[in-house]
DNA sequence: GTGAAAGCGCTAACAT
DNA sequence: ATGTTAGCGCTTTCAC
């Protein structure tokens, strides 16, 4: 056994020369061999390639990006790296993109244009091939990148913008809201109510939108007496709920905009002995670990983040490849989960 | 106005030869400004800098890491990227890495070794300085890293090892159940029941001695039939709890060894007509984002998970300047977080 | 089909 | 104090 230094497979970086001279062959060679060019026989390539294997050759991604300008290489910013959402969508990101031999750096700009122009420049400098812009709050519309970044393709996700040309990818809040609707419609429930989130948010507004659409589709009177608007979060929801279901003539479904308000109305309905899904309907969004383990478990519509991930890196990837990069706003289509909330399973 | 193309601050990369014309001197001499370097007059620092802004001149990382063979990038490769532990520990990491100017990689390897070998390869290929290997399950023990990392330092967060020499950071779990225990005591507590984890765990058997040695100190007795021993899930903590309290003489107290399972606990108690604190102190460790919002409140042990992370970072980076790496297991101290299920605030 | 040479943008001796 | 030179490891014309 050779004498064996401190990492196993030989240590010390073994270039390309090293292949080319232990192969008989000039460097160019056994890089055209590496990189799968053509113009090089057929034994020459196993020669290189048995080489290279001797030698545990691994090229230098650092050299040869110097030489392409191409690092293979995304940046990746959040302005919440401690989000319920970031973290679904960072991982369809990393999935579709570390499948392509792409790396990608993770920066957390708190939602602060200051760190997101530090972290840009380091991404500059480091030579990034593109970047995602990522928001764990609810979509929302931002401005350009807090750095131009030249033709550094770059595609927001979870939010939007009218300031610059990128790409933006965000859920079908409307499609989504169809299905929720629908769900309940088709289950028999006549008199639907809607506890959403703030009104400024566009999310809202598409939502109720949806709803509509689809009850008018059903042929299901909408009644705009039962639309509340309040926070995302489960005092909102209780409160809401408390008021839907003390009124003269009180709803059969309540279609809760978050999982959040969803629980707080469940709460409501519990401490006024309404029983669900007997008395009433009861459906969230978003789809949060907590939906699950409710009493009864919240049927909702699921936010499709993980998709909505793997698009925002197909899109850049492809961009990056093909230079494009036209402003456009990509809506994911969002999935009903149905869990025991609403009574009988989907028809 | 000049006119602008495509990115706004000087378009194609101006390099340090550019700033060098400009400013009448040679490249090498642009470097030792760039760098801080000494032997530069005064004057000649002053129109160097002069050039260098007018151009708008960013230094090409790539470059300078071909040369220094040091690249200011670190792996992050986490088993779980969905987890709920991971995030706040990336979020360690990110902060006190990119403070000092390093970049982070983020990998997933799903907990699969052929993934991490795969990631670790181009992590290597990439000649990142550092690598830090998460878990997001349970602290746990595990091998080697997939693929030998030469002199690459590395440490392990949220597990550790016997196989290699790296430094590992965990939670002490000890210390933690110490603080939880002795919060119980101090509360008047004397019959206290624990309904650990999985007894395989490591941090099942540390947070028992602490909870043991937290009794003995404050002279309240110690009793087996106590404890139980079973998943760290819900359902767990219903069944045992339901148990506990059904015994000839029950507990006043349930130290819960995750927040889950106490919530499970809160659910039997609650099924069985005890109140909670009056009847039954209860305390949770984790602390997850639901302990919040439980009624009533939930006292509970915190996971020092950023803080963690932070430690990771710095050893990491402490390993990289100074060429050291001994293997070394960190336990980072829990924190007490009290809320209203175990009564009266800490004395 | 293969190799020699140039050079990506930077830094680090080594001269001057 | 400043400039000249060489070269990090790779890819890519362009000869042969």
């Amino acid at each position: 056994m050779p004498p064996k230094d401190k990492a196993s497979p030989s240590s010390a970086s073994v270039t390309i020369r090293d292949v080319a001279r232990l192969a008989g062959v000039s460097p160019a060679t056994v890089s055209k061999v590496m990189n799968n060019a053509p113009y090089v026989s057929e034994e020459t390539r196993q020669t290189v390639r048995a080489a290279a294997d001797k030698l545990n050759f691994r090229p230098n991604s650092i050299a040869r990006s110097l030489k392409m300008s191409r690092t293979a290489t995304l940046g990746l910013i959040t302005d919440d790296l401690e989000g319920v959402f970031t973290m679904s969508m960072m991982r369809g990101v990393e999935e579709v993109v570390s499948a392509q031999g792409f790396s990608v750096f993770l920066c957390n700009s708190y939602g602060d244009a200051a760190r997101e122009r530090a972290h840009l420049e380091v991404l500059i400098d480091k030579k990034v091939d593109g970047v995602i812009l990522i928001s764990g709050y609810r979509v929302r519309q931002r401005g350009a990148p807090a750095l131009p970044l030249g033709d550094i393709p770059v595609v927001y996700l979870y939010q939007y913008t009218d300031e610059a040309a990128v790409r933006c990818v965000v859920p079908d809040d409307f499609g989504g809201a169809v299905l929720g609707a629908g769900h309940l419609a088709g289950l028999g429930r006549r008199r639907i109510a809607v506890i959403n989130g703030p009104a400024h948010y566009e999310a809202t507004r598409h939502r109720l939108e949806g709803v509509q659409h689809a009850l008018a589709r059903a042929g299901v009177p909408f009644d705009a007496a039962l639309v509340r608007a309040g926070k995302w979060y489960e005092s909102s929801g209780y409160a809401a709920a408390s008021d839907l279901m003390t009124l003269p003539a009180p709803p059969d479904a309540l279609f809760c905009m978050s999982d959040s308000i969803a629980v707080g109305a469940l709460g409501a309905l519990h401490d006024l002995g309404v029983r669900v899904p007997q008395d009433v309907a009861l459906i969230g969004f978003d789809n949060r670990s907590f939906a699950v383990h409710q009493r009864p478990p919240l049927t909702t519509v699921a936010l499709p983040l993980v998709q909505m991930g793997r698009l925002a890196g197909d899109l850049l990837l492809k961009d990056i490849r093909e230079g494009g990069s036209a402003a456009e706003l990509y809506r994911v289509p969002c999935e009903l989960v149905v869990r025991q909330s609403c009574g009988a399973s989907r028809a």
